[in-house]
DNA sequence: ATACTATTAGTACCTGGTTATAATAGCTGA
DNA sequence: TCAGCTATTATAACCAGGTACTAATAGTAT
């Protein structure tokens, strides 16, 4: 084994390899010929045993995940899924916590992600045309962690008449534990209820 | 003009293209051909036309915005441009309101997307490691309206050394007028800047 | 010597295009 | 009516960046 000096033993240019591609995943194979100096052949079956896709595929893939037509519209109109609907009263919606959500330092969700849940559901509990929160007054009591399910629950505190303002308490739950809670002031439109049933609230944006 | 009913007229047929790639950048023009009855030739001279670059170069656009080391974590976790930004001081972010941040039937923006500015805005001007919002007071003063930019500022009202709270003032304004307002009582880490000098934070995720 | 691994070489083929050239259809203005 | 124009389609050569397969070579171990 007088391994000429200048070529890597194959593990270490896997390695290699490996990094070059992870913090420049646009290089070719023809790049990769001149910085492992060994022929394309060898770079095409290192990359086949170590599962790395061609270059193309590499695009292709990061294309795919930054268009995922949820994650890159993270605050789309509503807000996780409404499970209950009891239009005027209550409401009940699931959100579950995922990567786009949290710092990526501490995995801990943002801010304002828990309280678009919960704002999500105050307008949706409420049975109109047109509501708009007006002001909130809002408490996180304590992180919430990625993969961690979100559940939100409000309840229409006074308004439900045909009063121009309603208040609504929504408290969003990890299990049993509270970790958001919120008082909402929405607008409605002039009290004239749509009716629409007690649908599940997906087409009510 | 006997245009064979079948095909459209070609500006109608540019219109249906650019919607087509519009949502699903992913299409081939072999897929093109099919869904709009027309040659392949005519497809690429329409690409050309409207300046619609190749599958190829689409996806290389798409993958390369997602993977930009210094853009792809603020722009997913910071909603708003930071435009300026004073460490436990203050800071502007400007926000477009686009179609998918509005209540489609009326054109006005959904509270949480003024918050979510707000919010991240709040704690981004805080010099810290981990910053967490706490409680916020909001007040929603006029609503937004699509296409309108949305200009937020934010001031460190207390809590700007050691203390492991810090209250942040937002107010965000649409031209002269003030369109949202919130007190933030952000959790900082420990007192524990971490020493950036006073740069925009864009490596601040 | 034999078998085995690592490396290199070469060829055919693939997708999804570009570029250039030409043919055709259908209408338009003089 | 006919030249000229636009729109469309066809054909062929070429390209990047690969895959898949076959084969040759060098060195090493048994």
């Amino acid at each position: 084994m007088v391994r000429t000096i200048e070529r890597l033993p194959k593990k270490q240019r896997h390695q290699l390899l490996q990094s070059l591609i992870e913090d420049n995943p646009f290089i070719t194979d023809q790049e990769l010929t001149r910085q492992l100096k060994v022929s394309i052949q060898t770079v095409r079956l290192d990359r086949l045993e170590l599962g790395i896709p061609e270059l193309r595929e590499r695009m292709k893939l990061m294309a795919e995940r930054s268009y995922d037509p949820v994650r890159s519209l993270p605050l789309h109109e509503v807000i996780g899924d409404i499970v209950d609907l009891q239009l005027d009263h209550s409401g009940i919606s699931l959100f579950e916590i995922k990567e786009e959500h949290v710092f990526s330092r501490t995995g801990i969700a943002r801010g304002h992600h828990v309280f678009a849940q919960a704002n999500s559901l105050a307008v949706a509990v409420i049975n109109d045309e047109i509501a708009l929160t007006a002001t909130a007054d809002i408490r996180f009591v304590r992180s919430v962690q990625l993969g961690e399910k979100c559940i939100a629950k409000a309840y229409v505190r006074s308004g439900s008449g045909g009063r121009s303002k309603a208040k609504v308490e929504v408290c969003s739950y990890v299990g049993d534990e509270m970790v958001f809670q919120g008082h909402f002031v929405i607008y409605r439109s002039a009290g004239e209820p749509v009716i629409e049933g007690g649908m599940d609230g997906a087409d009510r944006n």
